[in-house]
RNA sequence: GCGGGCGUGGUGGAAUGGUAGACACACCAGACUUAAAAUCUGGAGGGGGUAUCCCCGUGCGGGUUCGAGUCCCGCCGCCCGCACCA
């Protein structure tokens, strides 16, 4: 018998098109049907896609195509993050239109994904670049600045100086743009912001909600909103006349130390050092050295600590007459608490180090637990962990907690100046979010400035401020600035000549409620609620681990400020987290060092070593660490000659079955051959049932019998376990599970041919439900297998397989029997034996009998169903 | 330094405290073929006896348990994130 082999270059086109022209995959709100929200990150439309996006869109394409079979209404949309720099450097690269560059490379890159066969709704694309997203952006922007949720100040901000804008702190990494790789200079500019921090606390809070997020992304953002409670603590200076101040305020966790503080240190930015450096040169220098330090150096850790020492000093708070003196010190921060602190050397390093540098006291404070008072000593390791207080007056015998506590309610109880020496003060790391940006293509910021009425709102019905087409790219910086008319507007107040703001917003904004307006992506309002609260929160959302922080922070507080101003209603975007692994190839070099692509090796196995030859020259080539694919290393395949060469289907199905999703899955040509293999083995099992069918064609079917029975069985295991599995984002599993029922498949359609009365039904049932088990990860294939077995309708639309509770059990069960322990035989019993039953039936077990050897066992544990373990 | 994760055959990886290595990739042998490809059958953690058995084995050392890859304690190694945050 020969079956003809399955052609996905044929079949995968033609369900492509079926599906489009069915509409299969279009979404209604009004579906009576349970909703079922899941969502891709959407991609940056650099022109062509890459394994990771296959990865990503394959996750999400066999959740969102398993809901649907379960019965849900399923929302698949798919959109574009189309604003960013790479368009800008494009238009200075070759001379094209940001817009123009942006929506070629949408087009075809659509038309790859397309061809992934992706169960997307795509009458709901979206294009964050296109006026029709971004006006209800900015419509959201005047509401939310109306709600004071924005506010515009003065700000240092970290200046890229290559690529000519402001960064954000997160897109400064080890001091440098997360793009250009720039060292980041600070600067003062006027800059907008979202009050992310008025929400750091219930940022916070409401991660310990999101149980179906990663543990790793909620730690990750707990760190980066940084909580910490401790003191805000006064130091009346003993003589502040010349700094023009009474005191200073210093921010700690440990109020409890104050007995063994020794100096003051202020930032040199601090505006107490600002007075003093202008009258200082020396002072003033220090200050200079400090920032010149300040981003450039990346051992931050090996920075020596370094102070100037002013003229000031301070009273100490508790000790009657005791002074402290005040430095000013490198390593204090100003933008964390209040830019000063008070130092203990014994119970911090960073503070001891300091000290041991200028010779200040080191008083312990903290007893170690069985610790001697009188003798002692730190020398050169701060001691930092638990005991009781000592040499510390009201405190002394207290634990750390204990005299936090203590020493909060004494500093508060005493007046300072007429206030309160010490409050108690929670701080966070988290710093507002710094939306503007001096570039041209993104959002522009709805803002008109104008000399006589200030800065004011664009009136809504003057939305959207639509960007200009005709800008050059002849000069660094901001295009839209450069621009001869597009600036210059009237007041919409005073109607007098006025200027837009030209900064554009911060890409982030754009991805910050994309999900939100998928759910009525064409409505003349940036959301209609009623519609988004019916599909929000996301259900299941995948993405990679880049954007743990700054999207989903980023998107979570937008959603809170889309509920302030009345665009939704809840808190909380993503129900479901999951941050997929990467995507890893081989790196070849050749012999003199250059990077090679898998296309320019050829391999051999020669005495059972692998070798690689560069095609181009016959030398040998070197085999190198397998690593994240990327264009420098040059160990990327393009997944569009991947979906030419073996289809759509195989690519889904080796990604989806090699690794568990959340770690990196290594690219192989092997495995995705063999991914090709298992596909003609499909396509041959469901030929050669649909042949038995044809030749058993006169026979009447007979009930089942054991060989029937057996079968059964395990299609209805499979089918229970593949949904768990699938539920679970186990797809690794679910494969695992596919190729055993189809295994068992192969197997019996052997064995039906001998008895097909009996036997044939169970196999086309068992073939039609592994259909539908791979549908959701290759669906193509799956398409093709249906049509033959000639079942109604498309796979895409049948409901996924019932399965009997009754079929997962057997009548009997192997039980392993040991001995101390050792697996040393098994036996066969009908499930549900009696313990006591089962003991007489292995001790009279000639294997047991022989190993006892006369002796008595000591101890029999037998757990039903389960195991024998004889204990002698 | 702080936080998170991981460590199992040649490889990717399976295993509610209960038969370690499912399933796959790669490999080896055989069948079919003039041959190759495709396909089918079989083999395989390591070591020894080399049918039918025994010993060892989940990074290392302890512990709990009838029983530990899994739980606890102490190490070692790797990966990721954050990091002068008071």
């Amino acid at each position: 018998m020969s079956v003809e082999r399955y052609n996905p270059r044929e079949a995968e086109p033609r369900w492509q098109q079926v599906w489009d022209d069915a509409k299969s995959f279009v979404t209604n709100t009004d579906d009576p049907r349970e909703p079922y929200y899941v969502l891709e990150m959407f991609p940056y439309p650099s022109g062509r896609i890459h394994m990771g996006h296959v990865r990503n869109y394959t996750l999400g394409d066999v959740v969102a195509r398993f809901q649907r079979a379960k019965g849900k209404n399923v929302l698949h949309p798919m959109g574009w993050d189309a604003f960013g720099l790479p368009a800008e450097n494009a238009a200075m690269e070759r001379g094209l239109n940001p817009g123009t560059w942006t929506r070629q490379n949408i087009t075809a890159m659509k038309a790859q994904l397309k061809s992934m066969g992706l169960s997307i709704d795509w009458t709901r694309e979206i294009a964050t670049c296109e006026p029709e997203y971004y006006s209800h952006q900015q419509s959201m922007f005047i509401d939310m600045l109306e709600a004071g949720l924005i506010t515009r100040k003065k700000s240092k901000v970290n200046w890229d100086p290559v690529d000519m804008t402001v960064l954000a702190n997160e897109q400064v990494i080890d001091g440098k743009g997360w793009r250009s790789g720039a060292a980041v200079e600070q600067r003062e500019l006027t800059q907008w912001f979202f009050k992310i921090s008025d929400y750091a606390e219930e940022l916070l809070s409401a991660l310990d909600g999101l149980t179906d997020w990663p543990e790793k992304v909620r730690t990750m953002q707990r760190n980066w909103i940084g909580k910490s409670e401790g003191l805000r603590l006064r130091f009346e200076l003993v003589d502040g006349a010349e700094a023009g101040a009474s005191s200073i305020e210093v921010f700690t966790t440990r109020p409890d130390t104050i007995f063994g503080a020794s100096f003051i240190a202020l930032s040199p930015d601090h505006p107490l050092t600002t007075v003093l450096a202008a009258n200082n040169a020396e002072l003033s220098e220090f200050v200079a050295e400090c920032h010149r330090m300040g981003t450039a150096t990346e051992a931050i850790e090996t920075a020596e600590k370094r102070g100037y020492r002013t003229a000031l000093t301070v009273k100490h708070p508790a000790i009657d007459g005791a002074t402290l003196p005040v430095y000013v010190a490198n390593f204090v921060l100003m933008d964390y608490g209040t830019g000063a602190i008070f130092g203990c050397p014994a119970h911090d390093q960073r503070d001891l180090d300091f000290a041991r540098k200028y010779d200040l006291p080191v008083k312990p404070v903290v007893l170690p637990p069985g610790g001697d008072a009188a003798t002692f000593a730190v020398a050169n390791d701060a001691y930092t962990d638990a005991g009781s207080i000592f040499n510390s007056g009201f405190l002394d015998g207290l634990s750390i907690e204990e005299a936090k506590k203590a020493a909060a309610a004494h500093f508060a109880a005493r007046l300072v100046d007429g206030q309160p020496q010490g409050q108690v003060e929670v701080n966070y790391r988290l710093r507002d979010w710094g939306l503007s940006r001096q570039r041209y293509w993104g959002a522009p910021i709805p803002i008109i400035h104008c000399e006589v009425c200030g800065t004011l709102p664009v009136p809504k019905k003057d939305l959207p401020v639509v960007l200009p087409d005709d800008v050059t790219f002849d000069k660094p910086g901001n295009a839209l600035d450069h621009h001869p008319t597009w600036k210059h507007v009237n007041c919409p107040q005073c109607g007098g000549a006025a200027r837009r703001e030209t900064d554009t917003m911060d890409t982030f904004v754009d991805s910050s409620w994309y999900f939100a307006r998928f759910t009525a992506p064409h409505a003349d309002t940036p959301t209609i609620p009623a519609v988004a609260n019916r599909w929000l929160p996301v259900d299941q959302y995948i993405g990679g681990i880049e954007h743990a922080i700054l999207h989903l922070l980023y998107s979570r507080f937008f959603t809170r400020a889309m509920k302030a101003t009345g665009h939704l209603g809840l808190d909380e975007p993503f129900k479901g987290m999951f941050t997929q692994g990467m995507v890893t190839h081989e790196t070849y070099k050749s012999e003199d060092g250059r990077w090679l692509s898998p296309e320019e090796v050829r391999f051999e196995t020669v005495d059972g070593e692998r070798r690689a030859t560069e095609i181009a020259n016959g030398r040998p080539a070197r085999i190198g660490a397998i690593e994240k694919i990327s264009k420098s290393k040059r160990n990327g395949t393009d997944p569009d000659d991947i979906l030419k060469v073996y289809g759509a289907d195989a690519a889904r199905w080796f990604i989806l079955s090699d690794s568990p999703p959340e770690r990196d899955v290594e690219w192989t040509e092997a495995g995705v051959e063999g991914a090709s293999r298992f596909q003609q083995r499909i396509w041959r099992l469901v030929g050669e049932t649909i042949e038995i069918a044809k030749q058993s064609a006169g026979i009447v079917r007979a009930s089942d019998d054991d060989e029937a029975l057996a079968l059964r069985k395990s299609v209805h295991r499979a089918v229970h376990n593949v949904g768990g599995d699938i539920e679970g984002l186990r797809f690794n599993r679910a494969v695992a599970q596919i190729y055993e029922l189809t295994n068992a498949l192969v197997r019996s359609a052997g064995l039906v041919a001998v008895a097909p009365a009996a036997r044939l039904s169970a196999l086309e049932e068992g073939v039609a439900r592994l259909i539908q088990l791979i549908a959701p990860m290759m669906p193509h294939l799956a398409e093709t297998c249906w049509e033959a077995l000639g079942k109604d309708g498309l796979v895409a639309d049948a409901a996924w397989p019932a399965v009997d509770a009754a079929m997962l059990v057997d009548d009997t069960v192997t039980m392993p029997i040991q001995l101390n322990g050792k697996r040393r035989g098994e036996i066969v019993v009908a499930k549900g034996l009696p313990a006591a039953e089962v003991e007489k039936r292995v001790l009279s077990l000639d294997e047991i009998v022989r190993m006892l050897d006369g002796k008595a066992p000591k101890k029999i544990v037998i757990v039903p169903d389960r195991i024998v373990n004889v204990v002698v």
